[in-house]
DNA sequence: TCCTATCCAGACAGGTCTGTCTATTTGCAG
DNA sequence: CTGCAAATAGACAGACCTGTCTGGATAGGA
């Protein structure tokens, strides 16, 4: 018991950083299958055994990548100040312009993944599953605090819409993208 | 010159036609990448020679795959009686609510593919830029004759919908999803 | 009947994938 | 200084991948 902290506090593993940094970028520019773990820990600069050390296997590390930048979204919300919910509604819809502007956009990491894994009781996919669930919830909360009558039904069509537009921002015009956030609120959204 | 037409009239060359369904279905259940060759020419009954005799490669395959799911849209589209420009959108609209209630719905082919295809300029991508294209394009000329003073917005907006919709029947509640497509329609579309 | 196109079965080459293993080196805690 | 934990490079096994090739079977048109 009582195990030790011998972990330097900053940090914590750098080679574990590297292969989940590199990981990430590789997964998502190139797609999971794409790319092979020789690939990763060449780029990470890292040996192989320090691989299998960190993680039991390669679809453990997509795991992670997938929890990992979960977690950053709710992150990024949760840190929104308190605003009057239309605001908040926004704000969360904003971060869709936000993220589409920042060049090297190539569509929704948790759409991509999910077109990889098939299997619905897959690890990745019940992450992808949560991440859904908590996604429409926010959008509901928020919608029901702004006087939405049927505010599951309009968070439904948030989601879709956030789904189609960040695939609309990879496939089509990325440039349209926050026009459309705006206008998609100007007509869901009930009338203050 | 004038090549022997020596085909016999009935389905051109069966190998081809089952390669391609099978094609077609594990392509779709499964992925792209996670199916190879050999499995496909197995579970089509058909010699490696005489695919690559019908295929120069796989990726000719994939090509083919979706080059002919693009067709039969189109085509469902266009076999649709002429109608006023509601009905018309909200027909094709509803091809989505018929997809995903059929059984079987693992998200938008071209979705999937485009997940699996990084280079946009690689045949797949493009075919799925034409695609895209031809969709946005109906949905807004029906938008015009419907009297919409923005179509081309409100088309992006039911693309992306359309998007959204078909990924929340795959990941989320398919049978939500033909009233959501309703609703979508009543509340973007302006009153008659 | 014969010819030609198409088919089948399957071996093979050359590459890539994941995961295991050996053997050595580095660096910090005690 | 000693010892242990974690890092390194890289070989290796076993599976799978695409694409080529050989050799033989089948069938329809001239």
């Amino acid at each position: 018991m009582s195990k030790t902290v011998s972990q330097t506090v900053s940090g914590a593993s750098t080679a574990r950083r590297r292969l989940l940094d590199t990981a990430t970028r590789l997964f998502y520019t190139e797609g999971i299958r794409a790319v092979g773990i020789d690939r990763i820990i060449a780029e990470a600069g890292v040996a192989k055994a320090t691989f299998y050390n960190h993680f039991p296997s390669k679809d453990d590390l997509v795991l992670t990548y997938i929890e990992e930048l979960d977690q950053q979204g709710r992150d990024a919300v949760s840190a929104f100040p308190e605003q009057p919910p239309r605001a908040m509604i926004a704000a969360i819809m904003g971060r869709i312009s936000d993220a589409v502007t920042a060049g090297g956009w190539r569509g929704c990491p948790f759409l991509n993944a999910a077109a990889e894994y098939p299997d619905p009781n897959s690890p990745v996919r019940r992450a992808i599953d949560g991440r859904r669930a908590w996604y429409h919830d926010s959008l509901r909360k928020h919608l029901a605090a702004n006087g939405d009558p049927v505010p599951s039904v309009t968070a439904s069509l948030l989601v879709a819409l956030s789904d189609g537009l960040l695939e609309m921002a990879y496939l089509d015009e990325p440039e349209d993208v926050p026009n459309l956030v705006a206008e998609a609120l100007e007509r869901l959204l009930v009338r203050p």
